[in-house]
DNA sequence: CAGCGCATAATTTGATCATATTCTGAAGCA
DNA sequence: TGCTTCAGAATATGATCAAATTATGCGCTG
């Protein structure tokens, strides 16, 4: 467990078990252990996680709605294929939620939030270098998310995490397939710009890591998905 | 021995009864008949709906995915009252996102959708004129997303058609305090902007709905039933 | 005689329900 | 007031039914 955030909810003893398999099939999806396309079984996932059917029903009802799966029409479900349109659209999902909540927590963050957050980079980086994808995947997605949870949002912000799901296993594909060297994120624009605290500053930088990460991931993705 | 009485006279489709349990909530928390505040129970759906159990614990996962219902950390669920930050941010995310589908939406139409655009804001002028405010609200919404339905985007569309369900219930409460007198829409420059095939024009009509809907209904809870 | 296609059987998977268990909230009692 | 008990609601399980996909076998054609 030594892994990545250290989630702010509680210690939490006693937590559902809808929750709890929604919860590990959400970091599934987000960090790309399951592979776009592939096949999401309602018994597979009782079989394998040792819940019950019910809450795993409950889990993969969720995940429908926030777009990590999708529904298939008869009734299979799977993980989503993005499509250049579909790139198009979150992109600008994205541009207009991620950009407005830097803008929001420019004006919340703290010297001390600030560092937390350069801190996070600084790993970041250190996984990069390493070639630790997977591992650069959850600290990129901690730095977003930890920036939007001060944007005192909750609705914004919510909206925002959601889309990261659908393209979660995309983008792994995408990663495993050009590694971590070509990656240049903006962060240190976005850190610069929230010491300033030049709100513009921070949605300009925000907006050049939106746009760079989904324009990659468009290429990739015109370039085929058969990968690994 | 399941003495199944196939009680449920409903043909009408081989809808999954989760699929038509969600509907049914879907509509209800829409168009208002269900207050906010107000709380949700599973065996009250059970008994209301004549489902099972299962199927209403999943559409019930799936309101709260959406929005439309809230968890209230015990295990109660209830329909969300707004707060005005709430309302703060379900101002800009319609205004972001139905304004781009707006925008989409001009290149796409033709005159036939237009004239059937025209139709739908006429009936709603009678349903006004008659101070019919639940046929008001159908029409209201059928308008808005029968234009996004055009933008042929499906996943801003999603993301739009899904804040409505946050104030939904809030909007009938407003509605049918202040009645329909004081009602008015911008759809007549909306559609004389996708006459003109303007999409400026047709997103600042939006943005003017958007806003004035959003205002009106800031105001009214301000006076009302919520706290802060 | 071999290969292809369609119809049917078998298996897998999803949908639903009845029931047992656990937890929350509140009434009752010292 | 504070603790205990109790009722009711939510959570979770496994069984059962239905649907769809896959597998199989027969007949047909080249």
């Amino acid at each position: 467990m030594a892994t990545s955030t250290r989630s702010v909810s509680v210690p939490a003893g006693k937590q559902p078990a809808h929750e709890a398999v929604y919860q590990k099939l959400r970091v599934q999806i987000l960090f790309g252990e399951l592979a776009p396309g592939q096949a999401v079984t309602i018994q597979g996932l009782v079989e394998h996680s040792g819940a019950g059917m019910t809450p795993v029903r409950e889990a993969i009802r969720r995940l429908i709605s926030d777009g990590a799966l999708v529904f298939q029409g008869n009734r299979r479900v799977s993980v989503p294929l993005l499509s250049s349109a579909d790139i198009d659209e979150l992109l600008f999902a994205r541009l207009s939620l991620e950009c407005e909540l830097a803008r929001r927590a420019t004006c919340n963050v703290t010297d001390h939030i600030i560092e937390a957050l350069a801190e996070i980079d600084a790993t970041l980086d250190r996984a990069i270098a390493q070639g630790d994808i997977r591992r650069y995947l959850e600290l990129n997605y901690t730095f977003h998310k930890q920036l939007d949870a001060h944007a005192d949002a909750p609705i914004l912000s919510d909206l925002a995490d959601r889309q990261w799901l659908r393209f979660g296993p995309s983008l792994r594909i995408i990663c495993g397939r050009v590694g971590t060297q070509n990656v240049q994120d903006h962060h240190k624009g976005i850190l610069d710009g929230l010491r300033r605290r030049d709100a513009d500053l921070v949605a300009c930088a925000m907006e050049r890591d939106v746009v760079q990460g989904m324009e990659q991931m468009r290429q990739g993705l015109a370039q085929g998905l058969t990968s690994d």
